[in-house]
DNA sequence: TTTATAATTAACCAAAGAGTTAATTAACCG
DNA sequence: CGGTTAATTAACTCTTTGGTTAATTATAAA
């Protein structure tokens, strides 16, 4: 798992990861900041880690000021990720066009079947 | 880790699977096909244990003929992993930028040099 | 100079991941 | 039937991961 590529996919392997990723969209914070949310179900030292696993990846840097650990986004790990799945964006869209067309489909035959109906029910009236 | 998503980047955070993702990309393959790249540096059991990632992340999905294994992409679950990247791409062309006019930059200063040492020369000769 | 706050480190544990070899299943083929 | 091919399962090992609690460091503030 040296490579960087999956580095950058095994550190957004996880949810608090991700989250903490998320957070910092907003704008820097400290890593209490970022452990807030997070410490009725874990511990600080757990947090620390996840942040140790993102800094890692490059995807978070971490500065100081005082006692706190000031901690900024770096997404440029994110685009080398998204340029290996980009393409694959062909396949799903793909998938995504057949069950557009599927739908379309089942759709038709449902308007055929309430234009039967309407039929019946005229006869019936 | 027992969310979609991080299923997903998990799957992904391992250059084997990625290659036997890169290669169903070219159609369908056996599960010896997708190992003739591997056997070299590891087992056929292994590369069985890589693909029951990929398809418990569904991304690949098995069917059965004869003692074959056809194998076959489905890149559906890669949806979702770059549409949560999306909102990073701002994030990262961002710094793009900014690199961009950093080199622009220095490139300047660089020509303003080669002016300078010009004229210098010029004073020289 | 003590005390409080922010964060990390150390030491440990359990579960998951990635690999191995050997055995087993399942289908085909002569 | 007996052998071959394709693939999986079992059992095991080793390492990594994700968490814990307790101790430690470093800075600020009273």
């Amino acid at each position: 798992m040296t490579d960087n590529l999956s580095q950058t996919f095994s550190a957004l392997a996880d949810p608090t990861r991700r989250a903490m990723l998320a957070r910092l969209t907003m704008g820097e914070a400290n890593v209490s900041d970022l452990a807030k949310p997070f410490l009725k179900s874990m511990s600080l030292p757990a947090i620390t880690k996840h942040l140790k696993v993102l800094e890692n990846a490059g995807l978070v840097t971490k500065t100081k000021d005082a006692q706190w650990r000031p901690c900024k986004l770096n997404a440029t790990p994110l685009q080398d990720a998204a340029d290996w799945m980009e393409p694959y964006r062909a396949f799903w869209e793909e998938s995504f066009d057949r069950l557009d067309e599927y739908l379309k489909e089942v759709q038709s035959k449902k308007n055929k079947k309430v234009k039967t109906k309407e039929k019946k029910n005229a006869r019936k009236s």
